[in-house]
Parts: structure tokens; sequence; C-alpha cells
DNA sequence: ACCAAACGACAGTCAGTACTGACAGTATAT
DNA sequence: ATATACTGTCAGTACTGACTGTCGTTTGGT
């Protein structure tokens, strides 16, 4: 009645241990735990995944949303600062919530669990690449300012990873903030800056 | 010969802990690997301190520098934006870098030990109020543009918390790009936008 | 109805961990 | 020398957590 969604057992298996993991971080939640969230037994939980590190990896590697935003931008883009900002930072910020629980998790279990930091980073990096190339083309087009292409592309990156972060927790700690007033005022910080 | 220092048997301890304990987590870590970090038996950690998480918890008391910071701006500001930005922001990283360790285990321990995130965060707070008041003053002088100076004081100390929180592991995520360089480039660009 | 695969309940193994007690060693101050 | 205030060693307790084995029960497909 109560936990019949239709979700198969191994699946629930790993959202509760995603869940779990990323809140109480790996050495902080047990199987028995796992499996009561999951609504199974722990003997299941063993069964099926074979022991509590390979639960979490396969929990990654499925879970891990590693959608291709290289034609997001191809098609999208506008060549108009303003908009083009507001258009990569939403989606920056869409992409990383999506994968909010696996980058709390690669953020705390970096020392434990080597290999989970990287995986997270595909996206900022790829982020990061698309953009510098973004500030190239704009500036040859003559509609930037003439600077680092790669250092502004960082700051942007770092400016919304802060927000990002700051939110991360849920409880918000700086309060009566919410994140679109933010966006846009720094899209319109950057777009006054860079533009000629 | 190696571990002579003149430190105090208690400060041995309470600084491998928060070592290991930012490195590996509260619950990765055991009351045996800190006291042989520290180069003493597991029998004193307990003698001198009682328990595990009340040895954390006063390593935190006693190494989270708390140092005032409203001097400095009240002090050194040159009311000029491009000056005062840099200065800001090299004082801000200057003071988190000081309590890396102890912000990097209220981030991971949030879920288990309640309370310390709060405390990292007293000096992002102060941060956040000053510089809302810097940009209000400013304002009021005619050195800036009209803008909500809270949001662009958030915007602000998110880009730099961003590339804090960037550069926390050490092992440089994103290549070839010193903080130095990030910060002289993303004080131009908001003092660029802000300059009426 | 029947079979096979998956599940749960239970007991149990084994290593690790926070923490204690008893006893002995070492330095310094008087 | 003696008291004091520290230490370390070692054995041990109580508990937890990852993981296994057994067996009976459930479930879905034919």
């Amino acid at each position: 009645m109560s936990s019949s969604n239709n979700l198969s057992n191994d699946d629930k298996l790993l959202l509760a241990a995603i869940d779990l993991i990323a809140e109480k971080g790996y050495n902080g939640v047990s199987t028995q735990e796992i499996a009561a969230a999951a609504g199974l037994s722990e003997k299941t939980l063993f069964r099926r995944f074979g022991s509590k590190q390979n639960l979490l990896e396969i929990a990654f590697d499925r879970f891990h949303y590693a959608e291709e935003m290289q034609y997001l931008f191809n098609e999208k883009l506008a060549w108009e600062l303003q908009t083009d900002l507001l258009l990569i930072s939403r989606t920056y910020h869409e992409i990383m919530n999506h994968n909010r629980k696996m980058i709390m998790i690669s953020i705390k279990e970096e020392g434990n669990l080597p290999g989970f930091r990287e995986r997270t980073q595909k996206h900022p990096r790829q982020f990061l690449g698309i953009l510098t190339n973004y500030f190239t083309a704009m500036y040859e087009k003559g509609k930037l300012i003439r600077t680092d292409p790669e250092l502004q592309a960082l700051s942007f990156m770092m400016l919304n990873f802060g927000a990002f972060m700051n939110n991360l927790d849920s409880n918000d700690n700086f309060p009566t903030v919410c994140l679109e007033a933010f966006i846009m005022e720094s899209v319109q910080t950057f777009t006054r800056a860079l533009t000629p």
C-alpha cells in the first residue's frame, strides 16, 4: 500500500542509498538503514549488489545524469550576451540541481572513495570549455570587450557554483534570496561589464 | 627527533583530529588513528578529552579563528571600487583559507554533528553585511550605479566562495588557473560593471 | 496447479571501534 | 627520596556494522 511505487526493488535500494549517503555520508549510514529506507530486507541488498561499496558505485553510474549539453548551446544561442548568459546560467543550475545528491556525495566522500569527484566534474569542465569558446566567438564578432576568455568563463562559473553550493543544504544560509533574482542580477552585472 | 615540536600534547591531538577528520570525515577516522597521528597513545586521548565528540568540539573552538574584520574595513578602505574590492576579495580568501579545515569538516559533517555549520558561517554572514553596507555607502557617494546592494554583495561573495570551494581539495580541478589572476580578473569585471 | 526466481526472518561470523581499568614507567619540584 | 602529574601498555567490555547461510514464504509466468 504505502510503498507501492512502480520502481524496481533494485532502484529502491539505489535511491535510498543515494538519499542517505548524501545526507549522512558513506560511513554514517548502515546497510540496515538503507534497506529499511527502501522497504526491503538487508539480505536482499547484499544478494543484489554484493557489497555496500558496489551498491554506491552502481547507484552513482545509474543516477548520475550526464546529459549532453553541447547541442543545447549550438542550437539555442542567440548571440546576444544577456539572453545567452541567462540561458547558460539556468541550464547550469538545472543540471547541477539534478545531480545535487551525487555532488554532495562526491564532496563528502572524496577522502574515502576516490574517483567519484572526477565523475561529477565532467559537466563543469564541459561547461567551462563551451563558455570559453562562446566568449571567444563573441569577441570575434565584436560583441565583447577584450579579456581572457577562459578566466572570464571561470568567473561566471564560479559565481554560479558558489550560489549552488550555498543552496545545497537547502536550508538557505543567506536569508531571503531566491535563486532566480540572484541569476538575473549577476547576469546583468556580467553583461554590463563585458559589452563594449 | 621527528615529532619534537614544542606543541603541547593536547594541541597535538587536537590538530591531528582536525587534519584527519577534515580528510576522511568524523566516522571515517578512529580514535586510534588520531592518537597515532599525534604520536600519542589512545589512552591519553580519552584521559584528556573524555570522548571523541568532545575532542572535535574542543578542537573546533580552539582552532576556529574568529578574527574580527570589522575594523579592517573601517580603517583600510580607500572608497575606490577597484582597490577596495581587491582588498575585500583577498581578505575573504585569507580568512577562508585559514579556516579551510574547519569549513571542510562543517560541510562533511553537517548531517551528523549539527551546529558546526553555523559556526563556520559567521564570517561569511559578517562579510555579506559589511559588503552590503559598503555598496550602499558607495552609491550614496555617487560612485556606484543603482542596484540592489545586498544582491550585488551576494554575487561578489558567491563568486569568491565558489572559487574557494573549487580550490578546497587543493588538487586544482580546473587547470592552470591561479587564484591571484582569478581575483584580479573578477574584481575588474565587477568594477567595470558597477562604476557609473 | 506448478515451477523457478526472488524475497524475508533469523541466527550467526568476524572485524572494528569507542571507551575503561589496572599497573608500570618517567619527568620535575620540593 | 618522595610526592605529583603526567604518560604508555595491555587486556578487556560492550557494541556496531558488513556480510553469509539456512530455510520457509511469496510471487509471477505458463
